[in-house]
DNA sequence: CGTTTTTGACCAGCGC
DNA sequence: GCGCTGGTCAAAAACG
């Protein structure tokens, strides 16, 4: 969308030739002439360039706008998808013999969660249980995942077959949301949180800036190329996918990447 | 001063 | 009943 039909690669070709030729006394000054032409020239793209970056700005402050409504309708169907389906997805879970495997095995055989975060969801009539995990520092001791919602902590405790302390959250938003999270360390490997979050908001979704720490796991986080233990291979490969299409899906994300082009297009317009 | 976090106490479920 | 475990409560402390 930015292609500027005025862009002329005139200037281009002309300097590029210009130290070939020979110099003569009337020469010179058409070439002198010819550098104030270039000047105007140079004047009229700047302009058109500021021009062209405002509109993008416009355009992307649209496109934000458009994503942030698909984003809330994304999040009302996933909704309205988790109500009605509860015995597929149940059926699983309940052969399953203890809470922990059931939480692994949901992790590694599970396909990629609609939006930011949740990998899948178990639903009964009583909850809707799904599973997020995020990449974190393994210095960083504070259990708190951003995923945009605000929650109050409850509850920490250690837990039989994990060193890493689980800790208990409720949404805060409202008194009325009854959305629950745990968040503890994988056992399996330390570079890893995992989120298990109960029921589903009552409220709009997030409005924090996810996107942002989302990119920010991505510098920080466990994504550097890991290949010892199968297992992990495969964690590793699972997070990359969700990491990949929760970005995608994210409308933040797409407006930072359509500033970031423009900016790039920009750029290469000057040179 | 209101909100959030911390943390030990308490409770419920389960197996023995 | 008893002990173990996971989940929650609530008073005190910390925070903004």
């Amino acid at each position: 969308m930015d292609y500027d039909p005025n862009t002329n690669p005139f200037d281009l070709h002309f300097s590029g030739k210009l130290p070939k030729r020979e110099v003569s006394a009337s020469a010179s000054k058409v070439v002198e002439k010819k550098w104030l032409v270039k000047d105007e020239k140079r004047n009229m793209l700047q302009d058109e360039i500021n021009r062209v970056n405002s509109e993008n700005k416009k355009l992307t402050e649209m496109l934000a706008r458009v994503c942030e409504k698909y984003y809330a309708l994304n999040n009302l169907m996933e909704e309205l998808q988790s109500r009605k389906s509860p015995e597929s997805v149940n059926f699983q879970n309940k052969q399953l013999t203890g809470k922990r495997k059931q939480e692994l095995d949901e992790f590694v055989s599970s396909p990629i969660g609609l939006s930011l975060g949740p990998i899948e969801n178990i639903t009964n009539d009583k909850a809707t249980v799904s599973t997020a995990y995020f990449a974190a520092e393994k210095s960083d001791t504070s259990l708190t995942v951003k995923d945009g919602y605000q929650w109050r902590k409850y509850g920490q405790k250690i837990t039989r077959d994990n060193p890493s302390p689980r800790a208990y959250f409720r949404c805060s938003f409202s008194p009325s949301c009854l959305v629950k999270k745990k968040v503890q360390r994988s056992a399996e490997d330390p570079s890893f949180l995992v989120a298990t979050y109960e029921r589903t908001h009552n409220h709009t979704g997030p409005h924090a800036s996810v996107s942002r720490t989302v990119k920010l796991d991505l510098v920080q986080g466990g994504l550097e190329p890991v290949e010892e233990k199968k297992e992990r291979g495969t964690i590793q490969e699972v997070l990359v996918q969700q990491m990949a299409s929760s970005l995608t899906k994210d409308p933040k994300f797409t407006a930072a990447l359509a500033t970031a082009i423009s900016g790039r297009l920009i750029e290469h317009s000057r040179t």
